[in-house]
DNA sequence: CATTGGTACAACCATACGGTTGTACGGCTC
DNA sequence: GAGCCGTACAACCGTATGGTTGTACCAATG
């Protein structure tokens, strides 16, 4: 599995974002893509700014957007970078699996092997 | 979706480890689970105590784990903490759908409610 | 058009992080 | 048991990160 560095580093900013609590409640709630940046930031004990620099985090590895409404920009969660973050993941287990029908098929074609 | 705290830091870890390129090649090379500590640093441009940083990361977030075979440590990926950051991700997902039939719902009650 | 609500951004600070080198320790091998 | 291989860890350094406060900008509202 050969990574192409572009997509490594848009891997890093996404498992990177996802690396902070804050953040990843911001995703969770953003998924109803109702609130703008001042009504997240309400439920958080922390300044409007950091709310908005977690934001633009989530904003910059794809996993988030803003779109205006009125004078509000409303976060919404972005569907296809949760599934980009799953997909790697998946292609993990995948070699896994892989790793463990090799060593099952090992084992049939040799089995006299084990009592040498 | 309420997150502990303590599950929140394991989630801070797991994702945190994932969001370096060096750490998710270690992970995907671990995956055979043949490799000590100074085998893995030789695939990487950085000092042996570099390496041994990150695999120190990847054992904290329960990404991997060591295991003594004569005076090597082989490092090897262990599936659950893989799962454990897949499932979360399953159930960003699972919400979305979830928003998705609610607008669905309220669609189909009061189809006539979008033209007053 | 003055005001207010919502957002953006710069400057700053403390701490965490990713890297280095150097030293020490445990376990094979001779 | 001397020496070497593999690992562990401490000390250090530069930069990134997560937080703060303060200022500035737009857009709706009166």
């Amino acid at each position: 599995m050969v990574v192409p560095m572009q997509i490594a580093r848009d891997h890093d900013r996404i498992f990177g974002a996802l690396g902070d609590a804050t953040r990843r409640d911001i995703v969770r709630r953003a998924i109803d893509g109702e609130e703008g940046v001042a009504q997240l930031a309400s439920h958080y004990p922390m300044s409007f700014a950091a709310v908005q620099k977690h934001v633009a985090v989530l904003e910059r590895a794809g996993l988030v957007h803003k779109h205006r409404i009125g004078r509000r920009k409303v976060i919404r969660t972005n569907l296809e970078g949760l599934r980009t973050a799953r997909r790697l993941l998946d292609r993990y287990e995948e070699l896994w699996r892989e790793r463990v029908d090799r060593m099952d098929q090992l084992l049939k074609e040799a089995p006299k092997e084990a009592h040498r």
